[in-house]
DNA sequence: CGTATCTCCTGCAAGC
DNA sequence: TGCTTGCAGGAGATAC
């Protein structure tokens, strides 16, 4: 399930595969994704690719003539370079081919995913609510902090781990690193936001970077779904503290990692190293 | 407005 | 073995 690193990853992978390469033809197979599929994007055949971004987690490829497609992996959705050759895949929705070795194909078997588009100058009405983004990578600042967070946070009765998986508050963070990040800053997931010191948010913000840090190092990480932008297989995953330990020891107390639904999500967390 | 719940989809695993 | 059921989850939609 690509989280923010896993995106990041995925577009280092194939930028430099598609880079200042002109697409030439664009193979839809099936355009009922999240959204269908805006026919614009047939008619990028013939521009070529100027810039690659990636805005939480949707990657924003630029065209020759400032217009750009947005994607998003949704759950399941990976991109990854192919040759002309290779045999489709079930679930190779979208496939853009640049020349024999470069074609771009779109594999999402859940098809929580989307390709959006955007004109010169415009963004997706998708970005309109986006809060900050937990790591300068694309601007040279970020408004995130842990201030912020604690600004933000204020009389918020509904639990951290959800707070900070809301796009409003931060960007990027799903599941998996809610739940190491709250981890690393001793937190508990259901402790409501607004009853969270400013010191611990101080932490909190400092263990969401360093993880998603961590992560975009080590090349993403993921369950089972998430393929690299190169073909490799993305199961480089980075040592879980919780997530998914429900019952084995925690590894820096040992006692038993517990599970617990926040949200209609499954959260793990340590009893006795959360507060 | 804030908060909680529902929803999309398919593959996989558990249970009978 | 073969069925049914439930679960995974990003984030928009909907309901209060």
């Amino acid at each position: 399930m690509p989280e923010l690193p896993e995106v990041e990853t995925t577009l280092r992978g194939i930028e430099p595969h598609i880079i200042n390469k002109k697409l030439e033809k664009v193979l839809i197979h099936n355009a009922k994704l999240r959204w269908p599929i805006p026919k614009q994007v047939k008619k990028l055949e013939g521009k070529t690719v100027v810039k690659l971004m990636r805005r939480a987690k949707y990657l924003q490829v630029f065209f020759d003539d400032g217009q750009s497609a947005v994607w998003h992996l949704g759950m399941s959705g990976s991109l990854r370079i192919c040759s002309a050759f290779e045999e489709r895949k079930k679930h190779d929705h979208v496939e853009w081919q640049f020349d024999q070795d470069t074609v771009l194909r779109y594999h999402d078997p859940r098809r929580f995913g989307a390709l959006l588009w955007a004109n010169l100058g415009e963004e997706p009405e998708q970005f309109d609510n986006l809060g900050p983004e937990p790591l300068p990578i694309y601007q040279e600042t970020t408004e995130f902090s842990g201030e912020w967070l604690f600004e933000r946070s204020r009389k918020k009765t509904s639990p951290i781990k959800t707070f900070i998986m809301d796009n409003k508050n931060v960007v990027g963070v799903g599941n998996i690193y809610a739940n190491e990040s709250l981890f690393h800053a001793g937190i508990k997931p259901n402790k409501p936001a607004g009853r969270v010191s400013k010191q611990k948010y101080m932490q909190l913000a400092e263990c969401i970077q360093d993880v998603l840090a961590k992560a975009i190092k080590q090349g993403g990480s993921t369950l089972r779904d998430f393929v690299g932008g190169d073909g490799q297989p993305g199961y480089f995953q980075q040592e879980l503290f919780v997530y998914g330990r429900t019952g084995e020891p925690c590894k820096v107390c040992g006692s038993k990692i517990k599970e617990e639904k926040i949200g209609q999500r499954s959260t793990f967390y340590c009893g006795r190293c959360q507060r």
